[in-house]
DNA sequence: TCTATAATTCCATTATTGTGGAATCATGGA
DNA sequence: TCCATGATTCCACAATAATGGAATTATAGA
């Protein structure tokens, strides 16, 4: 991952609004959400909601599709591990045992 | 975690010196490194660093001791993991298969 | 084509953040 | 005690981001 990719989708989350729209998503997968949906269950002005959604967006981090009159907004899982790989990567001089929390195996 | 301890380390990593340094922590190791390496490493005016290094100490993604005259900075795992684990929380409706990387396990 | 609904874009105001020069503090050695 | 070094704090300026009111666009149904 570039390093502005990185910059891009922290810069998205770190804002409160945004995050809660984010984890929102993240719950809700793949089917993800209408934009009027995210608004009222997070209490947000529909301008306001539609700037950060904007931001997301731009952030790699979501995507949507339209469906009638809704625009369904959905978490892109891809861009959020990219994200965190780039965080971890090469941790602990690659002894990554020293600092990364251990890996379970699927249930699956 | 805290929605504003996620969003403190989120807004602290969301900048591209601040995301350098942490970055060049995480790969360093619990030894840690001294500010004047990291200033020196990443060719940042001192005060500059200084005041990244504060922003993410405040976060808690980072800590440091003295030794001497020098302040060894070094990376806290505890609160980049628990980042991490924040922003997947509950992730696809609790069907994590549907989103996250296929976890492995430690060869060690 | 007229109306209602879902959502976005435009814009101005306010608030927050990043930067580096100069001064200061802490430590250790001569 | 004096000096050099490593690092921080203080401060002012410049740049960036968040907010919400009002206007606008897109879609569907009568």
């Amino acid at each position: 991952m570039e390093k502005d990719t990185a910059l891009a989708a922290l810069g998205a989350l770190a804002q409160g609004a945004r995050l809660d729209i984010f984890r929102l998503l993240v719950q809700a997968g793949s089917d993800g959400l209408p934009a009027g949906q995210i608004a009222g269950r997070l209490g947000l002005p529909a301008n306001t909601l539609s700037f950060h959604l904007n931001q997301l967006r731009h952030a790699g981090l979501i995507s949507f599709r339209r469906e009638s009159r809704s625009l369904i907004y959905a978490a892109e899982y891809s861009a959020m591990n990219a994200l965190l790989a780039y965080l971890t990567e090469n941790c602990c001089q690659g002894n990554p045992g020293a600092c990364l929390p251990p890996k379970e195996m699927n249930h699956d």
